[in-house]
DNA sequence: ATGTCGATTTGCT
DNA sequence: GCAAATCGACATA
């Protein structure tokens, strides 16, 4: 095992969050009140006026208000009314911005995660998919708007590095309604990997 | 293997 | 009222 550092809130202070969402792959999530941790392979970047796929499109609201908030923290929201979601907020404060985690694979607390999912520990659907990661971490709605350098839910680099050869890109899964911007190639995922969601288009 | 459908909060029309 | 940055149960083949 590398030796992991907290990502610096310099990491998430870009002005886009594309560059985040592809310089995300490979780094570690974690959750240290239980010792579970996962290797971030998909990612899906949400901002900017030309957005329509973003919460923040259309302005704040009471439950996007986080996207609007300082980089390096967390904006968590309910989908479908059951699913958490975790982004990471990104650009400076003020400007909506965010990275949606799509997929993990599992690197410490295996066992507990999987218990969580009701899946073997070796089974891709326990981190591969948005909602699936959220519950197999154990990430909670009241932490949005935490921060990721010192609160409940951190983001490390342990020096894995991924050549652009094993990044995949593409459009965003679920977004088919956002016109133009459904074609916006703003989907990363790490090639042949497992735990990546199943997307169907 | 593929398709339909229900769960259930949030926000727009 | 209805669709949503989804998932899993169940049906059919």
């Amino acid at each position: 095992m590398r030796r992991s550092k907290v990502l610096p809130k310099s990491f998430y202070a870009r002005e886009d969050p594309v560059e985040v969402a592809r310089d995300l792959l490979g780094k570690i999530l974690r959750v240290p009140s239980d010792g579970c941790a996962a290797r971030i392979v998909e990612t899906e970047a949400y901002g900017g006026p030309l957005d329509r796929a973003s919460h923040a499109w259309r302005g704040k609201t009471p439950r996007n208000q986080t996207m609007f908030g300082p980089p390096g923290t967390a904006y968590i929201y309910l989908c479908y009314g059951m699913h958490r979601m975790l982004n990471v907020v990104t650009a400076p404060k003020g400007v909506a911005a965010a990275v949606l985690i799509r997929g993990v694979e599992p690197v410490a607390g295996q066992a507990r995660m999987a218990r969580r999912r009701k899946y073997s520990p070796n089974d891709p659907r326990v981190g591969a998919g948005p909602g699936a990661l959220t519950q197999a971490l154990g990430i909670r709605m009241g932490w949005d708007g935490c921060d990721l350098v010192s609160g409940p839910i951190r983001i490390e680099d342990d020096g894995m590095r991924l050549t652009d050869s094993e990044v995949r890109r593409g459009r965003r899964v679920g977004v088919d309604y956002a016109g133009p911007a459904a074609r916006f190639p703003w989907r990363f995922s790490v090639c042949e990997n497992p735990w990546v969601s199943r997307a169907k288009a």
